[in-house]
DNA sequence: AGCACGCCGACT
DNA sequence: GTCGGCGTGCTC
């Protein structure tokens, strides 16, 4: 429920003075607070920005978060100079999901602040607005003041907002900028970061000129233009077929559906009749507001379908656990369905950015208009534009990474989040270190809506809920159209590692290249994964074994053929190859080679006709690489890719007849206490790509322990059985869900420093949580940008109080640490729940 | 995050 | 003698 009113103050006497909490967007150590002077205070309510000074001369569009009279006993509060929005910019569920997330990952409201709002709304003393040149010369709308600044900006290109100050001769420009945004004059400068080019695609449309009825039908009948070219005709009416089954159509779709050639096309086009436009697939505010949904679900859908829905009734969130394939997606579809016809919001969540230019797809076909598109890589402007829809309630549907949850929906009642186990749901770098799963569920409990979780191989922690009846569980267990389980079989490796002279045979076994040759020779695609971890290529030194390490982190280096350089994967810091060992002075140097990069080299080699293709971060790092190769491969012009993590996502193709896993070895022996759970959902998620519509597909994993228990339940799909055998450990080591872990992260320049720092740390934490702590260590890779690592890990048995207590004692140690001169520039990390 | 304040090295 | 290096403290 939106906060709209005005929550100020009717009986307040004209002496005593009303403060506002503020939250800057900084990691501050707690909120400051402002005096608000009489003539704002009709005009500040909570969510709203305000402009305050902070330090000597800093001035930051902070946002209210509560208004009280309290005066402080402390200090003197500043007045706050501005309120700089006539509206609040969130509603007071923000607020609250901020301040939740603060204190749940343990970070300050400002850093989630910083976070969640677009950069539009963050304006500083050190903000650079750039003019807008799209917006012309035309400054008749604007106030003398807005002139001013709009006349300097139109000279100079880009200003500070201190210059401003100069230009305008009065602190006063927060508001004034604000207007210039808010009419396109100009636009907060963005850090050129801005990678991301969105997809884009051709899109055929017809001409304006036979939109109506009337028109079309006299170009159809009785137009010259058409009645001797039977091809073109064809086409046009596959095209007008298809735009009234799907809406818009793609270039691609229409060529594929009228088995049309290129030139026919062309000639459409040059006859006025069609038009092509390129337009982003992300965005795709042109399209009708309309739902349709044109598909059935199948018996078992449906009968899942109407479990998710009475679940909802008595639970708020619902796992459903679907195999792959089993058509999860027209579920979700149904349900989205009846939420909006409601007039309710709904967030669909997803774990990567990657993933959502696949999805859209399929959703933009059913809702239309009423669907956004909401990440990270968004430019600004655009991130504004969809803020301000979703919190007007007129886009119902947002499909996005994990940080469309700071949108302001108006109106929410359904979360759903695919692939629910998907580790990148959890925020690595900078703070707030949140959980997109976890923090959806909270701020789903924000507006009482509902929760649903997917995937066809649920974290351990959701199933363990779903087993102790806090969410529902609904399984799916037919795969969606009669496919068939994939088969799945290992090859044991040891037999042929053996013989010393055979390391190839070693990284492609005989019978996996027998099955490859196979699915080639039958028209179908090969996936084979491998993953990156420890099999990336390097130099070795083949006389003492020595391996170059980076300068600044202890990691090995990694060699890249493609530029000739040993690159750093940590600090990103590059080095000339080497040619003399620098340990023992022998000029003997090889390349130790098991990425994908060697094992493409190896299969063009044995298969010479086939055309081979790799997916890892090197390939896919350009703008479009990722989708350029998705598409080659659908459109079957590569016959088998070689992959890591990647071509577990996204690839959801049905000529796919084989999966090989080259290394099972490497992703069972990982050292971390998830291993067993990780291990079985990437394994089963390789397998899922394998054998869609037409026939059952075929899984090879190459093991040099074939009687792995986890290799033994993926064989058989037993999720259960990984999940009974895993939860019992987890139980007997305390691990989640039976513990909640906080990792706490030391880091300094001197490696003596940080470990008697976190030594200190941990001492101070002994004696009220010592049978919880372990370490500190010093983990594998002990230093990175020059600077040394300690790590500590609580493992604290789910007992609310108890939780927060630590969070708290935590805190007061890390302040206490910080006091001592010698561990003043320690710098700690806490990551709570971290994967 | 900035930015001012403050204490040690190589320069006009 | 000074300019400026960046370590440290503080911001309602």
């Amino acid at each position: 429920m939106p906060v709209t009113e005005n929550t100020l103050f009717t009986s307040t006497s004209a002496s005593s003075s009303v403060y506002a909490e503020v939250i800057i967007p900084l990691a501050l150590p707690q909120n400051y607070t402002w005096r608000i002077p009489e003539h704002l205070q009709s005009l500040t309510s909570p969510g709203c920005r305000v402009e305050v000074n902070l330090g000597k001369q800093k001035k930051y569009a902070g946002i209210v978060k509560r208004i009280h009279s309290d005066k402080p006993e402390f200090f003197e509060p500043k007045d706050i100079l501005n309120v700089l929005d006539a509206e609040p910019v969130v509603y007071a569920e923000q607020l609250k999901l901020w301040e939740w997330m603060a204190t749940y990952y343990m970070c300050s409201e400002g850093e989630v602040m910083a976070a969640g709002l677009p950069a539009h709304f963050k304006l500083s003393s050190e903000t650079i607005v750039v003019y807008n040149e799209e917006f012309g010369d035309d400054f008749t709308n604007l106030d003398a003041e807005e002139y001013v600044v709009a006349e300097a900006l139109l000279l100079k290109k880009e200003l500070k907002l201190t210059e401003i100050q100069l230009i305008l001769d009065s602190p006063h420009v927060y508001p004034v900028v604000n207007r210039l945004i808010h009419k396109r004059v100009c636009y907060v400068w963005e850090a050129l970061k801005n990678t991301y080019a969105p997809k884009k695609e051709t899109y055929i449309l017809l001409q304006k000129a036979y939109e109506q009825e009337a028109t079309l039908a006299k170009l159809l009948n009785e137009d010259p233009k058409l009645q001797r070219a039977e091809k073109q005709m064809e086409l046009l009416l596959a095209y007008l077929h298809l735009s009234k089954t799907t809406g818009s159509v793609t270039r691609q779709a229409l060529l594929k559906k009228s088995g049309a050639s290129d030139a026919q096309l062309k000639g459409l086009i040059a006859k006025n009749i069609l038009r092509s436009e390129k337009r982003e697939v992300d965005r795709i505010q042109y399209l009708p507001k309309d739902i349709t949904i044109d598909f059935e679900l199948s018996p078992a859908q449906q009968t899942a379908y109407q479990q998710v829905k009475e679940s909802f009734t008595d639970k708020t969130v619902s796992l459903l656990h679907g195999v792959t394939s089993s058509g999860k997606t027209q579920l979700y579809i149904r349900l989205i369905e009846e939420h909006i016809k409601q007039g309710k919001q709904v967030l669909y969540m997803l774990p990567e950015i990657a993933l959502t230019s696949q999805i859209i797809r399929r959703l933009q076909k059913h809702f239309g208009g009423y669907i956004g598109v909401y990440h990270s890589k968004f430019s600004q402007n655009e991130r504004v534009e969809i803020w301000n829809k979703v919190k007007s309630g007129e886009l119902k549907i947002i499909l996005g990474a994990r940080s469309t949850l700071f949108l302001p929906f108006r109106d929410l009642s359904l979360i759903i989040c695919d692939e629910e186990h998907d580790t990148s749901y959890k925020q690595q770098e900078p703070a707030p270190r949140y959980h997109g799963r976890d923090t959806a569920i909270y701020f789903a409990s924000l507006y009482q809506a509902k929760v649903l979780l997917g995937s066809a191989t649920p974290s351990l922690e959701s199933y363990y809920n779903a087993q102790t009846g806090k969410y529902a569980l609904i399984e799916l267990n037919e795969r969606f159209g009669d496919v068939q389980m994939p088969q799945i079989q290992m090859i044991d490796i040891r037999k042929i590692e053996r013989k010393p002279n055979d390391k190839e045979k070693a990284i492609i076994t005989p019978d996996l290249a027998k099955a490859i040759e196979e699915s080639i020779a039958r028209q179908k695609q090969v996936i084979l994964f491998q993953n990156r971890r420890g099999y990336s290529p390097y130099q070795v030194c083949s006389v003492c074994n020595w391996v170059p390490k980076c300068k600044h982190c202890n990691v090995s280096l990694t060699f890249h053929k493609h530029t000739n350089q040993l690159a750093c994967h940590y600090c990103g810091s590059t080095y000339p190859p080497l040619q003399t060992c620098l340990a023992c002075g022998s000029h003997a140097f090889v390349q130790r080679n098991f990425g994908t990069e060697k094992i493409e080299e190896l299969l063009q080699e044995k298969f010479p006709k086939a055309k081979v293709a790799r997916m890892d971060i090197d390939t896919v790092r350009g703008k479009h690489a990722h989708d350029t190769l998705l598409q080659q491969f659908e459109q079957q012009r590569i016959d088998i890719l070689v992959g890591t993590q990647m071509v577990v996502k996204g690839l959801d193709f049905d000529t796919v007849a084989l999966v090989g896993i080259l290394d099972a070895d490497g992703i069972l022996n990982f050292a971390d206490f998830r291993v067993n759970e990780r291990a079985y959902q990437l394994m089963e998620q390789v397998s899922g790509r394998a054998g869609r519509r037409s026939e059952t597909g075929q899984v090879l994993i190459q093991t040099g322990q074939p009687q792995h228990p986890v290799l033994q339940y993926v064989q058989q799909h037993a999720y259960k059985k990984m999940y009974a055998d895993e939860i019992d450990k987890r139980k007997q080591f305390a691990y989640p869900p039976f513990a909640r872990i906080i990792h706490l992260n030391f880091k300094h320049k001197i490696k003596e420093v940080v470990q008697q720092a976190a030594q200190q740390f941990t001492v101070s934490l002994q004696p009220k949580y010592g049978n919880y702590l372990t370490g500190p260590a010093e983990p594998i890779i002990n230093r990175i940008r020059n600077q040394y690592i300690m790590e500590l890990l609580i493992k604290l048995p789910r007992q609310q109080q108890l939780i927060q207590e630590c969070k708290q004692d935590i805190k007061i140690q890390i302040i206490n640490l910080q006091q001592q001169q010698r561990f003043r520039s320690v710098v700690v990390i806490p990551d709570v729940d971290g994967v």
